[in-house]
DNA sequence: ACGATGATAATCT
DNA sequence: GATTATCATCGTT
């Protein structure tokens, strides 16, 4: 099931959740942007100095949701990942709105257009109606669902965005995303993206 | 199109 | 008291 898949180390897990689609009610999104944070061995991670309340969703099992709250303002949304007691996740960065467009532009009244509405973590959040409250939940059965996509001919893998430090660095290019998409946050595109590779799934596009 | 900056509060040290 | 897995806005090219 979709949930063995999830129990893979989150490094491995993100690339095959490009594509994937994560829906609330109404409003679904095609994912096109998602990093890897490993747990004791990242340090980019939440979980890198140990478990504390709020990360202690990081360490449940996999196939759960981990919401947190940062910058004083937004929410953002992690995928829980295996083996359990790792403390892995992945991070959802940007996706396309694919259902629900009226509820997300009514949600997201900033959004110049379609593209912008779940482009960057905390916009997803926001488009997708998930608040802190969602934390925790289980992404088959509870009130917000993830169903494995048809996955994407190619992708890109670079340094994450916004992390501090040598997290950031060319030595955890664990940052994904659908090449030439337009919906792909365009936070620090920019930034010089050293260790950046191109991968080839094999896989068909989804049509 | 790009860079700088203020907003704003939970979490950790 | 410092830091933060960010966003919207405003300034300059």
């Amino acid at each position: 099931m979709f949930e063995d898949l999830l129990a893979r180390p989150a490094v491995e897990v993100a690339p095959l959740l490009l594509g994937a689609v994560i829906r609330h009610g109404s409003v679904a999104v095609r994912l096109t942007e998602v990093e890897a944070y490993l747990g004791a061995e990242d340090p980019g991670s939440h979980a890198f100095r140990g478990q504390t309340p709020r990360n202690a969703v990081m360490f449940s099992g996999p196939g759960r949701l981990y919401t947190y709250f940062s910058y004083g303002m937004h929410v953002c949304a992690n995928v829980v990942c295996g083996p359990e007691g790792t403390a892995s996740g992945v991070l959802l960065r940007a996706g396309r709105v694919i259902d629900g467009a009226a509820t997300a532009r009514a949600r997201r009244t900033t959004s110049k257009g379609d593209r912008d509405l779940a482009r960057g973590p905390a916009r997803l959040t926001v488009a997708l109606g998930i608040t802190l409250d969602h934390g925790g939940t289980d992404l088959g059965h509870g009130p917000v669902h993830l169903e494995p996509g048809d996955g994407v001919a190619e992708y890109l893998a670079g340094p994450r965005t916004g992390v501090s430090g040598v997290g950031g660095g060319a030595d955890y290019p664990w940052r994904f995303w659908i090449p030439g998409d337009d919906s792909v946050s365009a936070y620090r595109r920019h930034t010089p993206a050293r260790g950046a590779r191109s991968v080839t799934t094999g896989r068909r596009p989804p049509s």
